[in-house]
DNA sequence: TGCTGTATGTAACTTAAGTTACCTAATTTG
DNA sequence: CAAATTAGGTAACTTAAGTTACATACAGCA
């Protein structure tokens, strides 16, 4: 756990609050897939990610989803930040898009953190600050772009987060997450290939150049 | 601007913090209409609202505006609280929608204050949280809502922001802050019309029932 | 009073996206 | 291996929203 948080956040953090970290956190491995946060639920921590990648998604009146964001080593969710302790449910889902490490701290020594150290004070900050960014970029997308674009951003955005070219996710997966239907998604794919920008195959899709 | 200040801000600060608010921020009435943030302007202040509202603003690359939420007595504007003092840049506009007051503050107070004040750490987490939430509420808007829906929860918002039943709007200005078009606007106005909703005349709409 | 710009109404058409339906291919499972 | 399940391809159709075009109505003012 020591050289895992050292190496994420030892840059950021005083050597106290790493060590009061140490002491309170609880360390966390999940696999991908794992359902961290499900709207609705109480809060009961805040996470460090140390690895790996955490998909945010929203639901709709009929359940069904859309992604919003990814969050990376580094990073915590700020929307599971709260004073409040225990009384504050999740407006979100975090699914871990990869396997994943993460620290989980206890609401109370948010507070107390925030006081006593500037460098946590920054860290929530800073962190605030980006995931309203991020969020901006996300409404651009859905408000502004057709779905070609939010789907070859979507697809970039993927292979970026997993490190790799080659996406494994089938067209209703992509549908899921970019809140449309499958036929559609497959429709806009095919184009995609046409142009020479993927390769389809059967639960994966190659990424050529998406330039 | 004491008298002001307390009434929205007494409270939820110590005294000791209005007085410092009182000896570094700045006093500004501004008129509705009035532009007091624009995207790709440098960040100066975080602004205190005392009365009236403010509307925050999208756009796109050609140009086009699409209404977020709207800042409201005792609120501040997240967006632009940043540590780097001057060096960063909005993502938004922000127009006054009503006539409004403000109380400035200058930038390096936000980490003295941090430090300093419980009540000021409170607001400004406070104030990420709920605009984080307003951020998803526009988003859900945007994402799973016709434009219909869109329709009615702007003319709903629009009225208690305003706190008149009588919304002084073009559709041309309305199809702007919905990032639609006036042809379209004129059409579902025109059917909540018919259904009673609403009367339509020359430059303003009246509200029967929106429910 | 008549002219001009602005606001609104409406028809006709286009387009992106969603839906339904059905097919084939690949994979899994009994 | 055969049957069943899952993934993907595609045509045909529907719908919400955007676009173009033009008519009318009102307000301000010369």
């Amino acid at each position: 756990m020591i050289q895992e948080l050292k190496k994420s956040y030892g840059h950021i953090f005083e050597d106290e609050l790493i060590n009061e970290i140490l002491q309170v956190g609880t360390y966390k491995e999940v696999p991908a897939g794992f359902q961290l946060m499900d709207i609705g639920s109480y809060i009961k921590g805040v996470p460090l990610l140390v690895s790996g990648a955490i998909k945010i998604l929203r639901e709709d009146k009929n359940g069904d989803e859309l992604l919003l964001y990814y969050l990376e080593s580094g990073e915590t969710c700020s929307m599971t930040m709260t004073y409040s302790v225990g009384h504050v449910k999740s407006e979100i889902r975090a699914i871990a898009e990869t396997d994943a490490k993460l620290i989980m701290i206890p609401i109370r020594k948010m507070e107390e953190w925030m006081a006593k150290y500037k460098s946590w004070r920054s860290f929530v900050f800073e962190s605030y600050h980006s995931r309203l960014n991020e969020m901006l970029l996300t409404l651009d997308s859905i408000a502004f772009d057709n779905m070609d674009e939010r789907l070859l951003g979507y697809l970039r955005e993927k292979a970026r987060i997993v490190n790799d070219n080659t996406i494994h996710s089938t067209h209703q997966e992509i549908a899921y997450e970019l809140h449309s239907s499958r036929v559609v998604i497959s429709r806009l794919l095919k184009k995609l290939e046409n142009l020479g920008k993927i390769e389809l195959h059967r639960n994966y899709i190659q990424i050529i150049n998406l330039d």
